[in-house]
DNA sequence: TCACATATCTTGTCTCGTATATGACGCATG
DNA sequence: CATGCGTCATATACGAGACAAGATATGTGA
């Protein structure tokens, strides 16, 4: 995403980061072949760190590679869409539960929901509202359930770079964040989780309506 | 875990496999250094396909690599087991709601609970657990979810090479196995959910029972 | 005993050779 | 003449080994 703050860092995490936020912006199209050599002739490095990165992005489940065939972008169908928010829907809510059980600060979300606000254009909007969702989720206690839930938001990420045109309601975002992080500043566990997962069905509903499935987006097999 | 079946598997794949196992069996103890040469020669590969072996690895959350310093088998305490039980316990027992509710086949959990109580030894009683569960939630219709499923199970192995010793209770094990698979042939989703959920937290009470948390393990930071 | 220099070990990166899959072309055949 | 099949060329990923960069451990001097 942004450069790594102070130290250098490898040329693996550069690529990484690089195609990452390629992917997640758009400018890399799901199904977009990825091409080592390419890549490595774009950010002027070896091939070496070109497949690591890869590597690394597939086993996020950014991309999918095929044996002796290469990477590409994942595609997403309904069906995919679906998945992410499914399991989304089971783990975020109760994170945030967890969080303001703790009574953990939150400034950050409030800071990240500003800057929604200000952003002009979609985009860094975008941007603001991933750090709100991670914000609300961070202080859960559970390191494992974060690491998850980062994981989760990416590919909800990929998802959203095709769903968007038909979800332009940011202002209803905007609306449902603030009724999020009012409960979770009141108190209110139970009541921001519920909004919380609201807030995440809804959306899917209106990004993904039902229906219209397609085949299945294959998902890599790990045994 | 098993060779793969008839194309003939990358050496990447292989080391990844033998690695995987031999953590998941305590053969690698945790902490214990992964260095790149020696599991090269060991194998008889460069370090090419090891590097990839152990960045996999890695996102897996089994191994902890540190730049320029190597790679080592994931240590465990008492606060990454609950972490891990923690979020099991939030996916596993709905996965297998939706697995019953659809419907599925559930041969394969019977017979893998059947090669549990024919097993001899320790280590064939865990692997045809570990099938056991799997099977129970594989067919639970949401492919992210299985794939998420998997990598906390495989985490949850690594810790109970760790807390075994205390839990030899295995004939309650497959008591309870039974149950939840009696119930889950019945039809009974909520109870065969519910009847899981007891499982897996009487599990981790009895393995790692409250109050002696060491300082926190680190998950690998992503952002 | 401590600070610093150096030796050694390990990882990160590069370059090149090999294995495999895919697509095009040509030939045989209905 | 159209079509299906086998062969080959090319593109691409996979793997090996050499080199460079960084980190840790050791030894030496004050």
């Amino acid at each position: 995403m942004d450069i790594a703050p102070s130290p250098i860092p490898s040329r693996t995490q550069y690529v990484l980061e690089a195609v990452k936020h390629a992917i997640l912006t758009g400018r890399l199209r799901p199904g977009q072949a990825l091409v080592e050599a390419e890549l490595a002739a774009q950010f002027g490095v070896s091939k070496t760190p070109v497949r690591e990165a890869l590597k690394t992005l597939a086993g996020r489940g950014l991309v999918v590679m095929s044996e002796y065939k290469g990477a590409t972008v994942r595609t997403v169908d309904t069906a995919m869409a679906h998945s992410v928010y499914d399991v989304r829907l089971l783990l975020e809510p109760e994170a945030l539960r967890r969080t303001v059980t703790a009574g953990a600060a939150l400034e950050t979300a409030g800071a990240a929901l500003e800057r929604s606000d200000a952003a002009a254009d979609p985009a860094g909007r975008s941007l603001a509202n991933r750090d709100f969702h991670r914000a609300l989720y961070l202080p859960c206690g559970n390191p494992l359930l974060t690491r998850m839930l980062d994981e989760l938001r990416d590919q909800a990420a990929l998802v959203s770079a095709i769903g968007r045109q038909a979800v332009p309601s940011w202002e209803r975002e905007a609306r449902e964040h603030r009724e999020i992080l009012a409960r979770a500043l009141d108190g209110d566990a139970d009541g921001a989780a519920s909004a919380l997962h609201d807030h995440i069905a809804s959306f899917v509903q209106r990004a993904f309506p039902d229906g219209e499935r397609h085949p299945t987006a294959p998902v890599a097999d790990r045994e």
